[in-house]
DNA sequence: GTTGAAACGTGGGGGCT
DNA sequence: AGCCCCCACGTTTCAAC
């Protein structure tokens, strides 16, 4: 069998090779060769394994949302009273694909999102249909100071 | 002048491609061209003009931090009492890859943080960095609900 | 992990509507 | 201006080593 969920050391190859496809994960499979020094085929059968492994779990183009005409990015915390809200949130979450990120934490705020808008109005909308689940506070972000990606020590 | 920064309508086609190449970054031309019914050279002159515009702005592997070792994630709110405090911030930033997000936002939280780390031990030595610039309140990360792409409308 | 040869995808130029 | 076809070249794939 083709075991594909058996956690495997990484080895330093790995890594380097974790690296260069995070920088650009459109990168040819001979330029990674070089970077990591190998063979075109070692290299495929390398990043094979880390798919297969749920390592690598997607490549993505990275899509500016201020030039797609999103002029505004938002945090929003929400309280939740009762148990778990997943439905309600799942709902939401699929009625707005404005919410780009969400994460259910611990403390106060049951979850924390990541919104972008293309003005207050659009904003406001959102944020008054996340309102009927529970309590929100909204943040506006000035800037994104980071957006790293994982690091592989 | 090869006008790289002009900014034009983006038509269906150019949604189609934008929502293709986020899904799967590493879709060939060949891949994309049949998903956006175009020819090969008609879908790489477009893509190419996205990139050149920064609407694409990169193209990037997405690497599990469960998979790599971080059993951990945690977002961390920082307060800066004073006027503008980057410095400090970058610093911290490129000391602790692990923090692989910050937002500067409005409201009471100056600064909001996402961190990657292997344990309790770990994080506490970044908020411990953390701390030194400004007052923090850390919460653990339970699930992320949703991470999605930027919506193209 | 490596080599090699066939299949496939890519990038530029010209011609089309 | 934008798209399509063509062709040389680079890349990926899959064998055998």
């Amino acid at each position: 069998m083709t075991n594909g969920g058996a956690l495997k050391e990484l080895d330093e190859t790995d890594h380097a090779l974790l690296e260069a496809v995070q920088r650009d994960g459109r990168a040819t499979l001979s330029d990674l060769a070089v970077e990591i020094r190998l063979s075109v085929s070692a290299t495929r059968a390398r990043l094979r394994a880390l798919e297969e492994q749920r390592i690598i779990t997607a490549y993505a183009a990275h899509v500016d949302p201020e030039a797609v005409g999103y002029a505004l990015r938002a945090v929003v915390r929400m309280k939740v009273n009762g148990p778990l809200f997943d439905a309600e949130v799942a709902t939401v979450l699929e009625r707005h694909p404005q919410i780009v990120r969400c994460l259910r934490v611990t403390g106060e705020s049951c979850y924390m999102m990541e919104i972008v808008a293309t003005g207050l109005r659009d904003l406001e909308e959102i944020t008054d249909d996340l309102a009927q689940i529970g309590p929100i506070s909204t943040d506006l972000v000035y800037e994104v100071v980071a957006d790293k990606p994982t690091p592989v020590p």
